[in-house]
DNA sequence: TATTGTTATACTCTATAACTATA
DNA sequence: TATAGTTATAGAGTATAACAATA
C-alpha cells in the first residue's frame, strides 16, 4: 500500500468514506463489547476523569435531555455512576464504574487497534503528514466554531475530594 | 493554516476526531434541509440511480428491516418512491423522488461546501496527499472486509425501462 | 434571572425473529 | 431451498417543551 493515485475520489468524498469508516469501526467495536457507538464514546470520553452533564453535552453536541437519557441507560447497565458535585449542588459529574472503566478501555484500544490495522501499510511519513493535516482541519474548525473535540475544560477550581463516597 | 506539527495528536485519534467532525457537519447539514442525517446518506446515495434494497443494505451496513423503515419513512415524505423491478418480481428498486432529488442535490452540496470550507487552508499538495492517503487507506479496508464505500454494482443488466410507470 | 438537570412526549433508528412471495 | 422484502416487537437515541432546584 503506496498511496499514489485518488482514482477520482475527490477530497470531500475521501473525507465523508473516511468518516463512515471510522463510524463502522467504532460501531462493530461497540457491539463487540456489548455497547451502543453512543455509549461507547461516553465512556471514551470519561476515562480520563468525571465530566459533569453540561460538560458531556457540549463534548457530544447532544441536548441535555437526550443525555440524560444515555447516562441513565449507561447506569442502568452499572457502566457509569452520577456523583453529586460539591460545590453546586444542581450539578452531578459522571464517573466511570471499575466495570465501566475495563469496558471503556479495551474499546477504545479495540478501535485503536484496528485503525492502526489499517493504516499500517502507510510510510511513517505519510502518516505524520495525515496526522498533521487533520490537525489543521480541526483547528479550522475549532477556530471557525468553537467547537472542541477533546475533553471540555472545568470551568472552575478542580473538585476536591468529590469521589468521596 | 499550514498543518505543521500535531501537538500531541495519535494518528488514531485524529482519525477518530476527523470522523466526529465530518459527522457534526453532515448533521448539520441534515438539519438545515429538514432531514435525519440517515435520510440524508439516503439520499445523497441514490443521486446517481435507482437502487435496489439488498444493494442499500451493503452500502448503508444496515438489517434489512431497518432499511424497510427508513424508506417508509423517506417514502411517506415524499422523497423516495419504490418501483417494481421488472427482472424480478421479488424485489423493488428505490429512487427519488423530484423533490427528492433537489434535497439530496442541496444537502450534498451543503456538505462539500462546508468541508471545502474547513481544508480551504490547505496547500494543494497537501490536499492531494490526505485525498490518496485516505484513498490508500478505504482501499485496504476494502481489500481486507470487502466492504464497498461507493455504489454497489449491479448484479445483473441494468433494467430497461423500468421507470415506466 | 440564569443555570443545571430531569420529566413528559413523540419520533426516528436499529436489531431480532417470524413471515410472504418469488426464484 | 434460497433470496427479496415486509411485519411485529422491543429497545435505544434524539429533540422540544415544561418543570424543579439551586446559583
Amino acid at each position: 500500500m503506496v498511496a499514489t493515485e485518488a482514482p477520482g475520489l475527490s477530497l470531500t468524498e475521501a473525507l465523508v468514506r473516511l468518516a463512515h469508516l471510522v463510524q463502522q469501526v467504532y460501531g462493530d467495536v461497540s457491539r463487540e463489547h456489548d455497547l451502543t457507538p453512543q455509549q461507547a464514546q461516553l465512556l471514551c470520553l470519561l476515562v480520563d476523569g468525571p465530566i459533569g452533564m453540561s460538560g458531556l453535552t457540549r463534548a457530544l453536541h447532544l441536548e441535555k435531555s437526550s443525555l440524560t437519557g444515555l447516562v441513565d441507560r449507561a447506569e442502568k447497565r452499572g457502566l457509569v455512576a452520577r456523583v453529586r458535585d460539591a460545590r453546586d449542588r444542581r450539578a452531578c459529574l459522571i464517573e466511570l464504574t471499575g466495570a465501566g472503566a475495563e469496558i471503556a478501555t479495551r474499546a477504545h484500544d479495540g478501535v485503536a487497534a484496528r485503525l492502526e490495522t489499517l493504516a499500517a501499510g502507510l510510510p511513517a511519513r505519510q502518516r505524520e503528514l495525515l496526522t498533521g493535516v487533520v490537525g489543521a482541519i480541526l483547528a479550522e474548525d475549532a477556530a471557525r466554531t468553537g467547537r472542541t473535540w477533546s475533553r471540555p475544560e472545568p470551568e472552575g477550581p478542580v473538585a476536591a475530594g468529590v469521589n468521596g463516597r
